[in-house]
DNA sequence: AAAACAATTGAACAACTGTTCATGTATAGA
DNA sequence: TCTATACATGAACAGTTGTTCAATTGTTTT
């Protein structure tokens, strides 16, 4: 007996039309990397209270300068913070609201989660 | 003359009250760390348009099943995907509606960026 | 039950990425 | 100008992750 398969197919191996631009997707992955980093989230999170400098940053984390510089660097590189000097410092801020959205969306998403499956195996529970 | 520096501070090397938990933070990060290669978000992309199977996604990236479903399994660990049997094929879809707002949310940042603004460095435009 | 189809998984190697250190640059103050 | 402060950067090493292959599991069909 036949049961439903996928949409109504039988597999054509040809692809299918671009939903969206290659290079939109290569941002967006790019962003999404530069966001999964516990270091670096832990940095926009921060941020997200209002800006903040190098030294201030480190000191919240206790790491030294150098290396949150270079998390800041990544975070520079796609477009997820800005700077802008002031005296001595350099203070750091999201760059827009998308930031800000996107983090709020994961910590949400992340939190509604019933911490891992793990697909509890029963005897016939087929899921 | 003193200049305006970060909140009105001495740098302090206390740590900060936490914004989030440290669990949701590592969720988010492995949240967007899996989108964040391009392979797999092209997946979740295609997904957004409604579900499909293995053999569909892999017929439509040209790429092996095996690799395919390597992704899958990424995504799948980190609840960004489900799947349910249907018949001889499995059918993914994405989890939630938050998946599908991260994913826009993400490619609309991606789009709105002037492609790597690479800091003009004129005279004197500090910004 | 056997064959065929659909998908999953473990392991291994290559490629990538983060952290750290040492050094370099820019601004402020004396 | 000289020194101190604040931050950035290049390089190197280690840890992480993606892809692929071979073997395995589960389902349908004959």
């Amino acid at each position: 007996m036949k049961v439903p398969e996928c949409a109504g197919h039988d597999h054509p191996k040809g692809r299918r039309a671009r939903l969206v631009s290659e290079e939109a997707l290569d941002r967006a992955a790019r962003l999404f990397r530069a966001l999964g980093e516990e270091s670096r989230l832990r940095i926009v999170v921060a941020l997200s209270q209002g800006e903040a400098c190098v030294t201030e940053l480190a000191g919240a984390s206790e790491e030294s300068l150098s290396t949150v510089s270079q998390r800041l660097r990544v975070l520079r590189a796609e477009n997820i913070v800005v700077r802008r000097r002031a005296g001595k410092h350099i203070n750091y801020a999201l760059a827009d609201a998308h930031v800000t959205e996107l983090v709020f969306n994961a910590l949400a998403h992340a939190s509604e989660v019933p911490a891992r499956p793990k697909a509890v195996k029963k005897k016939s529970t087929k899921e």
